[in-house]
DNA sequence: TGTACATCAGTGAACGCGCGTTCACTGATGTAC
DNA sequence: TGTACATCAGTGAACGCGCGTTCACTGATGTAC
């Protein structure tokens, strides 16, 4: 059925996606081996010829999670420009979604993880950090050209602490309403440029 | 040496006293029953004369995380308001300041637990909900008279959002960029009231 | 004041369980002749 | 075309370990007389 030299690599990816999933689910400590494997439709014991450790497995699915939380920002955000909002109203209803108070599987890893990277190995907290900093990057391009670094970063931090606040309260109407709060401070201050200015 | 009715009391003051600095230092998932009572100095068999489960500990950990670190926090806004800050310079800089990089075990439990919330059991949930709530009601009332509640709410967001990412970096130059950022933007925005406005 | 007893906080061994990791083996696949 | 062999991804049993939880017991303390 699979050409020979593709057949591990499938599989692989199955694993990487499973578990991309799952620490964002689960945190990286609800993480386990053999329910990632499962998840992939293999048993655990063959998990070592793809990983030297499970440490290896979670960085991997935490940069295979940056990459997809980023595509599915692109893609959503795309449909919301072309509905005629600015970039910045784009990504700011995008990421603060109401959708996005219950599961997290498919969403923003660093949101979904932000408080346990400090304790995390040093491979892990590394790739962290590059999907931090890739976040960075994306929300201040999202921001009109008037708006220096420090702009930036505490959108950013307004961003990853709306959601986790809300979260820690639930999909009800406390939780909705930080998201509609943080959703109108950031969009009140910095969203003045008019549509046009940009793109 | 210690008064009969008092003595398991105490044991108990020193365990929940352990686990608040724990769970803040190692996450709800990094904390063990028998770590926990060793730190308080006793064995692990006895932890439940004092709770019917590890989650009721961490339920009380949580609750007294809390009001230990809004009592560092007054202290700490006390000093700095003496100094002639203003209410939200105070807790600005208190709050983000560079020092909470390293070492969680004092500070916020918000910050160091806001992503695993809602990995938790109902009883610690609640709790850690309750403790939300007290944040953002603490930083509302040091935000000038004028910010209505949104203000309040993005601020307390912004706040929890930029340690973590900081965190998330480390004790470096980038992480401390982080906190000097979100300071500033915070304090440009919302402090343009003098200091003789409020109190 | 002194002795016998009741109370109860804390001890430490033991339990079942799930975890990360290892490894001998299986069985499907492609290759050599 | 057919047979024998090599390769190697995946299997499943087993390992040591640490966890949350239980429980029979200890030993210090205060009380009754």
């Amino acid at each position: 059925m699979c050409p020979p030299s593709n057949r591990k690599e499938l599989s692989h990816e199955r694993i990487v996606d499973a578990a991309a999933r799952a620490i964002r689910r689960e945190g990286y400590a609800g993480v386990g081996v053999a329910d990632v494997m499962k998840e992939a439709g293999l048993t655990h014991g063959g998990f070592y010829a793809h990983f030297p450790s499970r440490d290896a497995l979670l960085a991997a699915a935490m940069e295979r999670a940056g990459r997809d939380g980023a595509a599915r920002m692109s893609k959503n955000m795309a449909q919301r420009r072309a509905e005629g909002a600015s970039p910045l109203r784009a990504w700011v209803e995008a990421y603060l979604g109401d959708s996005h108070l219950v599961g997290c599987e498919g969403g923003c890893p660093v949101s979904a993880l932000a408080s346990e990277i400090p304790r995390q190995s040093a491979e892990v907290r590394e790739v962290s950090a590059t999907r931090v900093q890739r976040l960075l990057e994306a929300v201040q391009q999202a921001l009109p050209a008037t708006a220096d670094e420090h702009a930036g970063v505490a959108v950013t931090s307004t961003l990853v602490g709306a959601l986790q606040l809300a979260r820690a309260f639930g999909d009800n109407p406390q939780g909705r309403a930080v998201l509609a709060s943080a959703r109108k401070a950031i969009l009140d201050q910095y969203d003045h440029e008019a549509v046009s200015t940009s793109q």
